[in-house]
DNA sequence: TCCTCTAACACTTTTGAATCGC
DNA sequence: AGCGATTCAAAAGTGTTAGAGG
């Protein structure tokens, strides 16, 4: 089952095409297509492992669109927008408040590698967003998308009819969010739920999942070999592997297969643009304030397709996604929270009855989509 | 003492260059 | 010569966990 945005009709779930005058700025639809991954992991509560040097996602995110119009060029990116103004802790296998969240690092943009290309490019097949990476490294110099750890954040797709990256900022933009892709940022995993569901569906975690690696006895540090011998000792006996083994489809390859829907990560490959990721400093706030959402007008307008009812196992009313405490006491004094998606959650009930655009506790215009100071 | 982060680990998958055959 | 398929080495990726550090 995948969910669409739509940017047009109220809820929509349906992947029907799109009508004749939907090529109309305004109507693009959006589709998450590992949406039932996505939720197996929300369910649980997702943890997004960030690491110095840049850490992929897992589930990551992989969307398909309709309704652009063919032959005009777009600019298809995503950021990550926190969810709320907390910063959380694992305890006692649950997650907690542990205070008002840290202030944001610059805000970074990454723009899929095909961009721009014609919206037939688009609607041909899904988009991979695998090789987008996240890290906690504040001097990043490698374009991967900055976040704190334990804290929680969305993935926000952009949309922009763009001839080239550095048009984009004046285009109309629209925007989409799907509330099971929401996570907490973790340097280590704390929930050992995530892990499992990680290793059964990650096939680059079959070498944990085998092997009996686990064995303290086989990590003993003081036995270590020097780095780079050992590596080169590693990579000999891999390549001594049976070659047709190497060339067996992945998990996740037999993943997508099954939705009948090519993945773009083969389509990735060789790209120049990979990794084109905006930033801002934050200290350079002219760009950034001149790029405020607000700003749009109205032709940017976030989407968020809210989940099933029956897919809501924490939800409770008590709590809304992004209520915010009224001061830091409030944060502190704050008892224990629900697992944090529950919260993601909370929103969707209150989408229930009807659509309605994002309007955030939290003002998230201050985390500008452009953000680079060369525009 | 508690909590978070980092780095090394064993193994798998992906990537791209080299080679081969038609 | 050109093209596609195959092979192989290297690089990149994964989760775990001890130890460092705040």
């Amino acid at each position: 089952m995948q969910y669409v945005s739509d940017y047009n009709s109220n809820l929509s779930m349906s992947r029907a095409p799109p009508a004749p005058d939907s090529y109309k700025q305004g109507c693009i639809r959006m589709t998450l297509e590992n949406a039932d991954l996505w939720r197996s992991f929300d369910s649980i509560g997702t943890e997004m492992i960030i690491a110095k040097h840049g850490r992929r996602m897992f589930p990551h995110c992989s969307i398909s669109l309709s309704g652009l119009q063919p032959f005009a060029n777009y600019v298809i990116m995503v950021d990550m927008v926190p969810v709320d103004n907390y910063k959380y802790k694992w305890k006692k296998e649950q997650w907690e408040v542990a205070g008002k969240a840290e202030p944001q690092p610059m805000c970074r943009t990454y723009m899929h590698p095909d961009s721009p290309a014609q919206g037939s490019h688009w609607m041909k097949q899904s988009l991979s967003f695998l090789k987008m990476k996240l890290t906690n490294n504040t001097l990043d110099q490698h374009g991967h998308i900055i976040l704190h750890s334990m804290h929680r954040y969305y993935p926000r797709f952009h949309v922009t009819q763009a001839d080239s990256p550095y048009t984009v900022r004046w285009g109309p933009l629209q925007t989409f969010s799907f509330p099971e892709t929401t996570f907490t940022a973790v340097t280590t995993y704390q929930n050992p739920k995530i892990t499992k569901l990680k290793i059964d569906h990650n096939p680059f975690a079959k070498g944990f999942r085998e092997g009996g690696t686990h064995s303290h006895s086989k990590r003993c540090r003081t036995n270590r070999s020097p780095p780079a011998k050992r590596a080169a000792l590693d990579r000999k006996v891999f390549c001594n592997s049976p070659p047709g083994l190497q060339r067996m489809p992945s998990a996740s390859q037999s993943v997508h297969a099954g939705k009948n829907q090519a993945c773009t990560q083969q389509s990735l490959k060789g790209s120049d643009l990979s990794a084109w990721a905006l930033e801002q400093d934050p200290s350079e706030s002219l760009h950034a304030e001149a790029l405020e959402l607000d700003e749009y007008d109205g032709s940017c307008e976030e989407q968020m397709v809210p989940a099933p009812v029956s897919y809501q196992p924490y939800r409770s009313a008590e709590y809304t996604r992004f209520s915010l405490p009224s001061n830091d006491a409030d944060a502190a004094q704050t008892p224990i929270h629900p697992p944090p998606h529950t919260l993601a959650r909370a929103e969707h009930n209150a989408q229930q009855h009807g659509y309605h655009h994002h309007s955030y506790g939290a003002d998230w215009s201050q985390y500008p989509l452009f953000s680079y100071s060369r525009w």
